[in-house]
DNA sequence: TAGATTGTTAATCGATTAACAATC
DNA sequence: TAGATTGTTAATCGATTAACAATC
């Protein structure tokens, strides 16, 4: 889309979606980046400066319509548009993921857990069936799936990734404690909670 | 520390702790900041700016000597010193942080669980106890905790915030589809699940 | 129309990268 | 000692902020 759009920015939009839902829900009908700066902590600058990477949303001397800049900015994101997603690891982690109700509302489906678990094979959490890792292969060519969240132990990671780049899965929602190595078209979304735990310890020891 | 390290260094740390334990892991011995850089896709000058906000910790003519520099930054990070750690909900994604076993490696404790559903407290997870909501207060001001995990409904989110602010928290680790409204002076580490999966979700909308 | 606030260009700031003298 | 590679300063790049003309 347009000029290529940075990271940061992208980082940003599910930040506005988030603050606009609130808005909407409290009733408020229009808001100027300047009160929504001071809401978000952010600069009024880089609120307009972002929003107009995608198009003049607001209007001079008014601001912007919250319920359309809403939908507006869902739209941006696709959360119109379905998304299927597998789980590789039936663990505590990827259970919780699937039976999770608030991914759903905004197109992501979950459509089958993957496990070495014999004995948890078969079985289905939340309605979604748990099947035996070695037909996750068969299961992405036969099916459209768009994204494969892994909740896998870190030593079969790299492994798995492969495994499914190959079948044609592009986006990954990355729980492991490592860093995937696929080629430049796979875009890896990473969630490191021991990183994230690591940088709280880092502060907390160094907090002055 | 020093004149302040910013974020974006802090972020990193956690990373290069991962990449060198692999290193570890493969028997390597010494690494250049170069061989390094082509390893985590970085900058070898990068790497060289941000080991230096905290030491001299490489040698010219020989690199960095891998264990010793796992050492230093594990120490940086604060591994070696236990943190504390509550965690408030004791739904799917509660359970399954207390279940997982790969923190308390790190120095990480969990404490706690508390939850407003009676007919779970008093039962355990993973030999953490659960506590009802409103003995968390009390619970926070008569024990050492450092960390406060919330993975509660967005709506409860602010108000327990604050309450556990109140009662001594400054460490959060965010799970709640909001951010928290805090002081100062509050370090929050958000995971959103739901924006990573909408940045997934624009990558997959906006592809090419 | 006058006032408000955007869209957008220009200035600033900080972070990343390059370069190289210091040194093991 | 010569070669390699760091530590560190200087240059570049990109992202954030400020400013203001356009316009509702």
């Amino acid at each position: 889309m347009k000029n290529q759009i940075s990271k940061a920015v992208i980082s940003r939009l599910p930040r506005y979606y988030r603050y606009l839902r609130e808005l909407i829900d409290q009733g408020v009908e229009r808001i100027s980046s300047e009160e929504l700066s001071r809401l978000m902590k952010a600069t009024a600058s880089q609120i307009r400066q972002d929003l107009n990477h995608f198009g003049g949303f607001g209007q001079q001397g008014y601001g912007y319509n919250v319920k359309s800049l809403y939908k507006e900015i869902g739209n941006i994101l696709g959360v119109e548009q379905a998304h299927n997603i597998i789980v590789l690891g039936a663990g505590n982690l990827g259970r919780a993921l699937v039976k999770y109700n608030g991914f759903s509302q905004h197109g992501f489906n979950f459509c089958s857990l993957f496990d070495v678990d014999e004995a948890l094979c078969g079985k289905s959490v939340n309605g979604i069936g748990i099947r035996p890792i070695n037909e996750v292969d068969d299961y992405v060519r036969s099916h459209e799936i768009d994204i494969a969240a892994l909740t896998i132990p870190m030593d079969k990671a790299r492994e798995m990734s492969t495994l499914l780049y190959d079948a044609g899965i592009r986006y990954f929602w990355n729980f492991t404690n490592i860093d995937l190595q696929l080629p430049d078209d796979a875009i890896v979304k990473d969630v490191h909670l021991l990183d994230s735990l690591l940088e709280l310890s880092y502060r907390i020891c160094n907090a002055k």
